[in-house]
DNA sequence: GTAGAATAGTTGACATTGCATCTGTTGTAA
DNA sequence: TTACAACAGATGCAATGTCAACTATTCTAC
């Protein structure tokens, strides 16, 4: 056992950060995705467009956190769907607008109200106090690293050489 | 169409949570974990052995939120890649134990400080008190959905009037 | 205009995951 | 003891995801 063998990691926020997000997303994908024939990423994609719009796949990729060439099949697949269309954008023919179909768009909206109970579910017992700081954190955190990836030198380097290939 | 489009997705705690968890792990992933042939799912296994010692794998699947049958096949893999032992379990001959090797103890030892690191950088800005709280909120998240899952008739009937307050 | 870089999206090859199912082990109760 | 349910783990196979090319379009600067 080496000394930094003193690792807690009930306390390493990544990893609990992780877990809660893991656990709602699961049950709400058995629960009320499944019996639509829903993955929890198709779930994503159209939670985004039901809150921002029509949008190109590059920036559903950067809202969902999903990679865009696994987007692009997914598209596809929620098109097959008719969940959603795909239409070539306006104002440029290499874009492409995702948008929800009206039968994409009934199938959120009575998703959501259950969404939402899941939400409440996990915030039982904590205080709208409680709840204002942890949105707080949340959204700085996910700032911070947001502005890390942009930065050149983003590496850490701590213990470690940067010199690599 | 429904009045239910009202649906402010930067507002919901699942998806906060979530893009704050893959963000981090993108990164950690891609600056620290790809150079040593890790996948993340691979570092969360050595982190809980790490911080929890030897485990079987129900319980690893259990503490990394990671499927059974993919934990069994990522042991596989961490095993050939020499960084964990599998060994038939003394107590029991149906279960495995997995410990981390000394060369995947001399890894983690490493990439712990550097995932400390990342966890500094992801909360930059953010007060003592305010990380008490996160993790307070987080912890009883985790919780809560950990025991609905526990608990029968845990389905909240979609359209369910559960939404009070 | 034209060359070349940058951007948006797709696809092929390959790896990983997840469900259902299977094997083997342990616990329980007649 | 025997029968059977519960449990831990492994595996076949279809579905999904990922990386690295690749096509097509738009932008930039001459």
């Amino acid at each position: 056992m080496t000394a930094s063998a003193k690792f807690d990691l009930g306390d390493y926020l990544p990893y609990l950060t992780n877990r809660v997000g893991t656990i709602v997303a699961e049950q709400f994908g058995a629960d009320a995705l499944a019996e639509h024939g829903l993955s929890i990423a198709m779930w994503r994609v159209m939670a985004v467009l039901a809150s921002h719009g029509s949008q190109r796949q590059i920036d559903l990729a950067d809202l969902t956190s999903i990679e865009v060439s696994t987007l692009s099949r997914l598209v596809t697949r929620l098109t097959r769907n008719g969940l959603v269309t795909r239409t070539r954008s306006l104002n440029s023919n290499r874009e492409v607008a995702v948008k929800l179909s009206p039968k994409g768009h009934s199938l959120v909206s009575h998703l959501i109200p259950i969404a939402l109970d899941y939400e409440a579910a996990a915030i039982a017992g904590l205080s709208a106090k409680e709840i204002a700081v942890l949105k707080r954190c949340l959204r700085r955190m996910y700032g911070n690293m947001k502005n890390r990836a942009a930065t050149p030198g983003k590496r850490p380097a701590s213990g470690s050489p940067t010199a690599s290939r």
